[in-house]
RNA sequence: GCCACGGUAGCUCAGCAGGUAGAGCGCGUGCUUGGUAAGCACGAGGUCGCGGGUUCAAAUCCCGCCCGUGGCUCCA
């Protein structure tokens, strides 16, 4: 926005036309005597935050030269990179209502063409211009407010109390203790890497990608395969919980109306994309598509709860640069968002409670327990003090104390939320499964049903990210195996996102060809299993499959060929001074691993199956 | 974004009072046909992150930038 201001004797304005853009006005003009002129040039990217400090400028002036009178005279031609009528007349209108507390306000209609007269004064304090930025403020109106806002911080016991969090024993919850430092005292302890960093490196999972913006990370064939893996199984999930797979588009336009005020709390957050006539911003969740789509829908209470689910390859968030690290924070993510709208707020707490237990239940089938993350809850107190027993019963659920974050009013869209934060090995707490309240957006967007009197209704509407974002769920498997690690164990990932489920290593040449036959037989079965067929010694290649946490490793010698048995050594059931070997047929092979991954999508190996013909990928 | 530290072979790192680069692993070749966490030998492989400056001479000193990690901040 850019404004200049001009300390005057008088103004006198007439109008004259119409422009296209003009806003409805009858009058023909006025002339206002002692009065400070405000020309405005309302700029794309302006907010009502723009505006306001704006209207502070003014004020401040205004001030300074004693002036009790304002004039507020839209002008183009302060600028080259216009808002849209709508905003500026919004804009304009806004300012003019802050102002009119303190002084006497004359706004000159917007979209006309008009003649005027102006006599300035002259002084030193008489002629200023202001440019306000817009875009490169820090603090919007929804942060200052957060500010604001007072948290209040307890802890929710299995047995239904709720306990200030200085007065909790935390002796027998150390991992709670953690998190709750993380989240209150904001305690940082580490000194390190994470280890999730170098492993997602080795395990050629992923990498850094210098070539394109940081926190943009490149997938190998078997980072590939395991985020391939966990996208099809958190979609499955949300479809068969109900909801409706849609795609939306990635980018919006930055100036639209229903939009930006949402934009509006993360102002410098965003990737900006420069289009032919409009700027678009690239989405960091799928709100907007499924609020515009279901802006559009006709729906009634008989279509409710009405459930719609999309993963987003990718979310954008343009995080601060110091804020990102390996896969636990990244400014292009891929994240399952489901959203539910629901008849009233029965409907949305019931949604709300059957969702935590969804969300608890794909964890646990990804291979992340209870016993890996803290439940955090995050509430208005209004709404605590109405559902006080509702909530409680959420604490049933998992019989683990929460901690409960509360605070004395509302400063965003939702009233209640819950997450699982993961507390990593330094000790660093992330979300992950997350569901939100939302009882703004259907208004903004125009989301109505039809209720069963025929009256339309605002509902209420849920987010849902049932395991939160995909890469952060790869951190965290990396992270437990290696905090399992420490506990004496094999580090490794669930059998069913093991890139190789079975490695066949063969003694000798002539054991080969037996080896690819029942790599063959494992692979016919859904299984993925390879075959080291390289020079190299038996004992140098157990070490590499050890080392590349391959859960069963078989090898084939004469007197397995003999037997007609393999020899497994079983990884979740060694340690590395004891490795747990077990002499078992093909058919008794594939029936454990295909027990132990039932009900998991599948996809074939990454790689070739021979690792003779297989790249280093770094 | 701010502060600190780091970037040397494909990987992990050594070298740095300024004098044109080293190890281990990996890779290639040969020997070896092996029995459960690293066989042996030989060989290839380097714009010392990028750009500028100081100097007879810069991987080494200075400045700027990029990338990474930690802290601050932040996490819709």
């Amino acid at each position: 926005m850019k404004i200049l201001l001009l300390h005057s004797d008088y103004m006198e304005y007439e109008v004259k036309k119409k422009t296209r853009f003009a806003e409805p006005f009858e009058g023909k003009g006025e002339r206002v005597e002692e009065v400070l002129v405000v020309f405005v040039s309302v700029e794309k990217g302006d907010t009502e935050e723009t505006a306001s400090r704006a209207v502070d400028e003014i004020r401040d002036v205004a001030e300074k030269v004693k002036s009790d009178r304002i004039v507020l005279y839209p002008y183009a031609h302060l600028s080259s990179e216009l808002a849209d009528a709508e905003t500026a007349v919004n804009l304009l209108k806004f300012m003019e209502k802050e102002l009119s507390n303190e002084f006497d306000v004359h706004r000159s209609p917007f979209g006309w063409y008009k003649a005027f007269k102006i006599s300035c004064k002259g002084h030193p304090l008489s002629e200023l211009s202001r440019e306000i930025k817009g875009e490169d403020i820090e603090l919007t109106q929804a942060l200052k407010d957060e500010e604001r806002a007072v948290s209040y911080w307890y802890i929710l016991t299995p047995e239904k109390e709720l306990v200030e969090v200085d007065r909790f024993d935390f002796s027998r919850y150390d991992n709670l203790r953690k998190f709750v430092d993380y989240e209150i005292s904001k305690r940082r302890a580490a000194d390190r890497t994470p280890p999730h960093v170098e492993l997602m490196k080795r395990l050629e999972i992923a990498d850094y990608e210098e070539a394109s913006d940081s926190g943009h990370m490149r997938y190998y064939p078997n980072g590939r395969l395991i985020k391939s893996l966990l996208e099809m199984f958190v979609t499955e999930k949300c479809i068969e919980y109900g909801a409706m797979e849609v795609e939306t588009p990635i980018m919006y336009d930055r100036g639209h109306p229903t939009l930006r005020k949402y934009l509006e709390r993360f102002p410098a957050r965003q990737y900006i994309i420069k289009g032919d006539k409009r700027d678009f911003f690239l989405r960091f969740a799928a709100c907007f598509g499924q609020f515009l789509m279901n802006a559009q829908a006709t729906m009634t209470y008989k279509h409710l709860p009405l459930r719609m689910y999309e993963l987003t390859r990718y979310s954008f968030r343009k995080e601060q640069r110091g804020e990102l690290v390996g896969l636990r924070r990244l400014r292009a993510f891929t994240m399952p968002d489901m959203h539910t709208v629901v008849r009233d707020m029965e409907e949305a707490k019931q949604e709300f409670y059957n969702q935590y237990r969804l969300s608890v239940d794909v964890l646990r089938e990804i291979g992340l327990e209870p016993e890996d993350y803290e439940v955090a809850i995050r509430i208005t107190k209004d709404f605590y003090k109405e559902n006080r027993d509702f909530i409680h019963s959420i604490a049933e659920i998992l019989k683990k104390p929460i901690l409960i974050e509360m605070w004395d009013r509302r400063f965003f869209y939702f009233v209640l939320k819950f997450e699982f934060n993961f507390v990593d090995a330094l000790d660093k707490a992330s979300a992950l499964s997350t569901v939100q309240i939302d009882v703004e957006n259907a208004e903004r967007y125009g989301i109505r049903y039809v209720d069963s009197d025929g009256k339309e209704r605002y509902p209420y509407i849920l987010h849902c990210s049932a395991s939160g974002a995909i890469e952060r769920v790869i951190y965290a498997l990396l992270e437990k195996a290696f905090l399992s690690s420490k506990n004496g164990m094999l580090p490794m990932l669930p059998v069913w996102l093991s890139p190789t489920q079975v490695r066949i290593i063969p003694i000798a040449e002539r054991h080969l060809e037996k080896a690819i036959e029942i790599a063959n037989e494992l692979n016919r079965n859904r299984i993925r299993a390879d075959v080291d067929d390289r020079d190299e010694t038996t004992a140098k290649k157990v070490r590499d499959a050890s080392t590349s946490w391959i859960p069963y490793i078989a090898v084939i010698g004469d007197r397995e060929m003999e037997e007609n048995l393999l020899s497994v050594t079983v990884r979740k059931e060694s340690t590395i001074k004891n490795q747990k070997k077990i002499k078992m047929s093909l058919k008794e092979l594939i029936d454990v691993i295909k027990k132990e991954t039932e009900g998991k999508p599948y996809k074939p190996l990454p790689m070739h199956f021979m690792l003779s013909r297989r790249p280093s990928m770094r």
